[in-house]
DNA sequence: GATGAATGAGTGTTCATTCAT
DNA sequence: GATGAATGAACACTCATTCAT
C-alpha cells in the first residue's frame, strides 16, 4: 500500500479512483478525501500530484477521453455488406456493453460541470467531435457502395450522436425489462430511419 | 427583508432560488446557505419550510414538473388541421423558449442525483410520465382525424421525449449559430419522421 | 390533540413528557423541540407556558420531588416487630420497584445539572432531606422497642441514603442476572450492618 | 498558538480540556467547539485527531481509566501490617485527593451518557472492572497474613466500589464542613465493617 | 515521495427564543 | 390558547489546501 511510486504510475491510478467516486457520488459530491480514503493514501498526496482539485478534474476528462477513443477503434465491424455494416453499427450503439464502457458523458454531472468549466467543456466537445468523425467514416463506407445514399454524413452523424445521448439519458427510466427492450428496439428503428433519410 | 410571508408564497420563492443556484453551481454544489444568502434570509428559515435538503430537492422536481405541464397547456395549438397541429407541436419542442423554461432535466446534475436518490428518481420519473401523457393526448387528437396513423401513441411519445432530451443535451456543443440552426431543423425533421413512422 | 387546554392541565402534561425525553436523551440532550414533537404541539406553546427552558427544568424537579414524597408515604410497612420493620425497609430500598419509581436522582444527568444550577440543587437537597427524615422516623420506631440501639439516627439514615445511591449507580453494571441478585443480597446485608452498627 | 505537535502530545491535551469542559457543562453540554476555543485551536483539528465526538468520549473514558489506575499504584501503602494496610486503603478512598483526581464517574453525566451509548458503557464497565481488580489484589495481600479473613474478595471489592460511588454522589450535599467530616468518618467505619464482614 | 499537523471556510441541521397573527 | 414565521447562534463534521517534516 505504502509503496513508493512515481507520478506516471500513481496519477492514472488516482484518476481511476476519482472517476469511480464521481460515478458513486456525483462530481460535486466527490472529494479528494473520499478518493484518498478509497486508496488508503493521504489526501495531501493527491494534492501533491495534481496541485488542486480543478486540475485533477480536467486531467480526468483528458484521461477518460483517451479511453473513449480507444474503445471506438476496438469496436470492429467485420462484414463488408453496406446494409449489414449499418445494422451492426446501430446494434453496437444500442448495446448494453456500449453504455457500460462509455459512461463519461453518461455521468451527466460531468456534463453539468462542463457548462461551468471551460476547459472541461473543450475536452468534452473534442470527444464528441471524434465520435462524430468515426460515424461519418462508417457512413461513407456504407454509402460508397452506392446502395445507400447519404447526402450530408456529418449532419446525419450528429443526429445519431444526439439521439443516442437521448437514449442514454432516458433509458434509465424504463425499469420494466420488457418495456426497456421494446424501447431499445424502437430506438434502433429510429436510428436506421435517420440514416435512411439522411 | 423581514417581511412576513406564509408557506404558500415563500416555498415556491425558495424553490425558484434553489433552482437558480443549481443551474449555477450544480446539484451538489448548491447549498441551503447559498440559497439563503441569495434571498437574504436565514438558512434555518429554509429548513423551517422544507425540514431538510433532500425534501427540498424532491419538492423542486415536483414544482418544476407542474411548471412543465402548465407551460405545455399554455402553448396553445390553434389550428385543427391534424398535420398542422403536429408541425406546431414539433416547433414548440424545438423552440428556444421551451428549453429556457424546462431546464430541470436539462440540468443534468439533477439527473445524476436521481441515480443516487430514489425519491428524486421517482419524482423525476413521474414528471416524464406526465410529459409522455401530454404528448400522447396530442397525438391522439391528430390521429382522430384519420389522416394520420399512429399505432402505438405511447411508444411514439416516448421516442419523442427521448430524442428531445438528446437534443437538449447535445445542442450545447453547437456554438456556431448557423450550425446550431441547421441542427435544429434536422431535429424537427427527425421528430416528424418519428411521428410519421409511429 | 389540538384541544384547547389551560395551564393547570397542560403544564404537568408537558413536564411528564419533558421528563421522559430527559430519561431518553439526557438533560442536555433534551430539547423543547423534542418534547413538542412528542406531544404533537408547537414548540412555542411550551415557551408560552414556561417562559424558557431553565424555568421548565426547575419546575420539573419541583414536580418530581412531589411525586417522590408521595411514593414514600405510600410504601407502608405493616408489621410492628422492630427487627421485621427494619428488614422490610431494607427490602423496599433494594427492590426493583423502588428504582423504577424514584429515578429523578437516578437520572444522574439531573444530578450533574444540579451542580451547575443552584435552584435545581436546592430542590434536590430538599428532596434528600425529606428522604433522610423518613428513614430517621422508621429507625426511631424500631429503636423505641429497646431491642435495637441506634445512637445517631440521622447519621445512620444518611449512610443508608448514601449507600443506596451507590447501589443505584453501580447496579447498572451487573448484566449477568445471578451476579446482579448476589450483589443485591450483599447490599441488603451491608445496609442491615450499617443499622446494627449505627 | 500554531505550535506543531503530534498525536502523542496533543491527544491527551485535548482529552484533558474536554474533561474540564464536561465538568463545567455536562457531557451533552460539552462541545468540540468549546474545547477548541479553550485550547485556542481550530475545531477541525480535534476532529483530525479523534475523527468524531463519540470516539473522543470513548477515548476520554479510557484515558481517565488509565489515570485512575496510575493514581492507585502511586498511592503506595508502605506498611506491611495487614490491618494497617486496610486502614490506609480506606483512608485513601475517602480522601479529598482521591475525589479530586478520579472524577470521571463522579461526573454523573458521563454515566448517563453510558446508558445511551453502548461503547461508552463498555469502556466504563471495563474501568470499574480494573478498579475492582486493584482492590481485590489489596484485599488478598491483607488476607494472606491470616489475621484477616475475606471469603469472597471480588464481592467485597464490588461492595466497596459501590459504597464509594454513593459517597462520591452524596457528599456534595453536605455543605457544612463539620457535618461533612463526620459523614466522612462514618463512611470510613462503614467501609471497614464491610471488609471485616466480607 | 509521502505523512500528518493545522487552518478556515463551508455543510446541513438543531435549538431557544421572539413576534405577529 | 395556539400556530407559524423568522432569527441567530451553535453544533458535528467535511473539505481543500498549506506547510513542516
Amino acid at each position: 500500500m505504502k509503496k513508493r511510486q512515481n507520478a506516471e504510475l500513481r496519477k492514472p491510478d488516482i484518476l481511476k479512483n476519482y472517476y469511480q467516486v464521481i460515478l458513486k457520488e456525483g462530481v460535486e459530491g466527490a472529494s479528494i478525501a473520499k478518493v484518498a480514503k478509497k486508496m488508503k493514501i493521504n489526501p495531501s498526496l493527491i494534492i501533491h500530484y495534481f496541485a488542486n482539485k480543478d486540475n485533477m478534474t480536467v486531467e480526468l476528462v483528458d484521461y477518460m477521453s483517451r479511453i473513449y477513443n480507444r474503445l471506438f477503434s476496438d469496436m470492429i465491424i467485420e462484414t463488408t455488406d453496406p446494409q449489414k455494416r449499418i445494422d451492426r453499427l446501430v446494434e453496437i450503439f444500442c448495446s448494453d456493453e456500449w453504455y457500460l464502457n462509455t459512461d463519461i458523458s453518461g455521468d451527466f454531472s460531468i456534463l453539468t460541470l462542463s457548462f461551468r468549466n471551460k476547459k472541461v467543456f473543450k475536452h468534452l466537445q473534442n470527444m464528441y467531435d471524434e465520435f462524430v468523425k468515426l460515424i461519418v467514416r462508417e457512413l461513407e463506407i456504407a454509402a460508397s457502395s452506392g446502395k445507400i445514399k447519404i447526402d450530408n454524413p456529418k449532419r446525419t452523424a450528429e443526429l445519431i450522436v444526439s439521439t443516442l445521448e437521448g437514449y442514454r439519458h432516458f433509458k434509465h427510466f424504463f425499469i420494466d425489462e420488457s418495456a426497456s427492450e421494446n424501447y431499445r428496439q424502437d430506438m434502433m428503428k429510429t436510428l436506421k430511419n435517420i440514416i435512411k433519410n439522411g
